[in-house]
DNA sequence: GTCTATATCGGGATAGAC
DNA sequence: GTCTATCCCGATATAGAC
């Protein structure tokens, strides 16, 4: 073998990485199989070397970059989590859906991907949805403020109006601060889930 | 001309609806011009009648369907928003995109769209959201009211879970409900299901 | 206005050389 | 493992008959 014994593992990784941001900004539709493999550098032929088709790098994508928001929220504090929410809910994230959050970019074209994409989908929500979950006053506030998160970012992003985008975005936020910060204080009574 | 003088407008009238529908289901991009066209029973070499390009019609689309829910929305007392809320937040709106809300099945297309297409669609988002504002305490709320309707469906439509779907949209319904209902003055307990 | 037929292009996927 | 070349299909858009 002309190649060392990682090389293959370093390019899918590499690929993973490119084509996830590709995927993010342009849409995972968007794009050619000849379009992602030329951001890393590499040409189609070597696609199939790597994934057997187009559907199963979306179901890699989905896994790796879900993966990494996960770590991001994962075990963190009310506090730290107040700050992560303030760069979810900022203009930049919303300016750079190619270094930012998954969910909000690919959530549409998962909808419609296979079962084993949707599942990885999931997890990831799921696993978004309880690192919240520490700082809300329970499940359900949890999944409230994923839900405005994903919501605020998606319609930011298909509005062309800065003005309109930051009236959005400052609306959600200081709501969902509201719903992170009151879970000590209040001892809200309204849990079910 | 071999046609009625109101032909013209008719089709174009049915192709909106039945375009529409399919743009909501399989997402715009997802089906061609020949698709559309079948689906209203005409072939694709008479879209060029009715519409310069397939951009122009995602354009009409989201005028036509954005309009339909802003007069949904509109003038609505407190009650009826709960109402028409619920029905939102439902198993049945996520099951059925195609007679759905147009703003979570296409927000991530429009994104990529032309100025007058996002322009269009944001004035369908600011219409809800106003509609929204006559039963929240604030605008702030109102935006909020709206990234979670929007978000929650548009989630709800990538999980493969049917639990987690109910656990997400109950979640969510209850937040609602309660900024809903907090605009006058909290009271009315017993209420979250 | 609608149809059939077609021009033209791009995307997913494969074959064979290196 | 990667490259070049290619097959095949689907999609946008146009041309000309009715």
């Amino acid at each position: 073998m002309r190649y060392p014994a990682t090389h293959k593992q370093d390019t899918r990784a590499r690929l993973l990485k490119t084509t996830g941001a590709l995927a993010k900004r342009q849409g995972f539709a968007g794009t050619g199989v000849d379009g992602l493999m030329a951001a890393a550098g590499l040409t189609s032929g070597a696609f199939y070397s790597h994934f057997r088709s187009k559907g199963e790098l979306l179901e890699a994508i989905v896994q790796t970059e879900l993966q990494r928001s996960g770590k991001l929220f994962s075990g963190k504090s009310r506090k730290q989590l107040l700050r992560i929410v303030e760069g979810y809910l900022s203009p930049a994230h919303v300016a750079q859906p190619e270094s930012g959050c998954a969910i909000p970019a690919l959530a549409s074209e998962v909808a419609r991907a296979s079962g084993a994409t949707r599942q990885a989908f999931e997890q990831g929500v799921v696993a978004m949805k309880d690192s919240m979950a520490a700082a809300t006053a329970s499940d359900a506030q949890a999944w409230s403020v994923v839900a405005q998160l994903v919501g605020a970012v998606e319609l930011a992003r298909a509005m062309p109006s800065q003005a309109l985008r930051e009236a959005l975005l400052k609306g959600v936020l200081e709501n969902v601060r509201r719903q992170l910060e009151g879970a000590e204080g209040v001892a809200d009574p309204g849990k079910s889930a």
